[in-house]
DNA sequence: TGTACATCAGTGAACGCGCGTTCACTGATGTAC
DNA sequence: TGTACATCAGTGAACGCGCGTTCACTGATGTAC
């Protein structure tokens, strides 16, 4: 019986740890059966065989457990993403991406009541705390490193990434053809936020190739969510090949190579 | 005082009708302060001064006052989908496209309860009858309406709608060149799918061209949800120029003319 | 190593609240003759 | 046109339920000397 230096140290704080534990696990059972509004302190503490009061010595409220609920559930959706990601070779970009977005998906459909607790309508009366930012861009990080890749591949290739003709790009180029191949200037605001959000996401990627993502990132959960909350029943229901054939479709028209 | 043959025709039919549209009035107040969960048939007769079995007299349940806020949101927006398209010529087509994105973003932007209710997690519990599916396709019969006269334009004019030679198209066609433009076979399931979706929405569009469409209308909704549910906060946000820039994007992608 | 004290987890009762729905009732409105 | 009866809207009390949170408490675990 040597001492074993696990996470816990004393009795005490690996019981906290593993009951803390078990509270969450509970919630989220009764989150999947109630949903977020019928998340209950009683019943959660009821299932445990607790008492109520009792619940107190691990959250100080309703709303703290929901909070954590909220973290774990970005959390579990981003390690997804970046374990799919990284389950395909660095070069291979594409199959990054399409990994990443199933495993969005799967995550999804695998957790759908987790899924509505952070993409779903916010739940009225709570406002969500600054820590749950951080988790939250966990998931976009990893599509915006592909998308970094992907632009650092193609540039060194031949500088030939569409709309992107270096940071700022995608000034009018009134080019027939192929109508969805025509680069829109991006409008006034939306240069800037891009610019923004290639800073925090994809460094060097310039906003026309940034904007082009963000069309291609709100399709994914845009199509994610109307699976899951029976907007495509009696169109693309099952939507495992819409789904597919989307996420390619995406894939081409933000450019990846 | 002639008779007027007004839509209640006995005065209890009229303070029917008047009381039964009051109701739903503050019900989607309510809606709007605690979301489709707080919906509480109690504070709703109490704000209207009355009993709360009162209330049993209009709706013979709660779950019955929620479908007939759902039924109504639905035809609210599809109405403004209408509304927006029938604003601007027949042949505009991109006009009406873009005219009808932006008003249901205008709704959703006006209503987000509502939008939430429609568009948003399921409320747990609660099973929508089969008579808010009608109401629900309202608004997608718009833009496949649009999509359908875009397709007859195009067709007419040279037959080179991109992705669309012809019902059941989009074969393998390797060309290189811009990546976005590679049209990609449908795969199995989808094509089937696309044909069920032409048929009720836009008659005689080919499926490789619902598909693309498809993409284009999740994407929508997943850009709304997204800017009402606070998921572009850092990045697309105010979202008004991400907008207006992807519904331009998208109508290239679907190949509106 | 043993004792005295401090910390902490969990209890059980209580507060004050709101909910959906039912039911027997009163009184007003509508209808048939 | 006037009366008798049927229909319907709204009342008020009640049933049975669940909720979040507080508080004084007991007893177990941990720590300092």
């Amino acid at each position: 019986m040597t001492a074993i230096a696990s996470a816990g140290r004393t009795a005490r704080e690996r019981a906290r740890a593993e009951l803390t534990r078990e509270i969450k696990q509970e919630a989220r059972r009764q989150l999947a059966a109630h949903g977020a509004q019928g998340l209950s302190l009683r019943a959660v503490a009821r299932e445990l065989g607790m008492v109520s009061s009792a619940l107190y010595r691990y959250f100080p409220s309703r709303d703290e457990l929901l909070t954590a609920l909220i973290i774990d559930a970005y959390d579990a959706l981003g390690e997804a993403a970046e374990a799919a990601s990284a389950g395909r070779p660095a070069a291979d970009i594409r199959g990054r991406w399409e990994a990443t977005c199933h495993a969005v998906r799967n995550w999804a459909l695998a957790h759908p009541h987790e899924y509505a607790l952070i993409y779903g309508s916010p739940v009225p009366g709570y406002q969500a705390p600054r820590a749950t930012v951080a988790p939250a861009t966990r998931v976009a990080r990893v599509a915006g490193g592909i998308v970094a890749d992907a632009w650092r591949v193609t540039r060194d290739a031949d500088g030939g990434y569409p709309g992107g003709g270096g940071p700022g790009a995608g000034g009018a180029d009134p080019g027939a053809g192929v109508p969805e191949s025509v680069p829109r200037p991006l409008p006034p605001g939306l240069a800037e936020q891009a610019a923004v959000v290639a800073d925090v996401i994809a460094p060097g990627v310039p906003e026309a190739v940034i904007a082009r993502f963000l069309i291609a990132w709100t399709q994914l959960f845009g199509m994610i969510s109307f699976e899951l909350f029976g907007q495509l029943v009696g169109s693309a229901d099952p939507a495992d090949a819409f789904f597919g054939y989307a996420v390619g479709q995406m894939a081409d028209f933000t450019g990846l190579p």
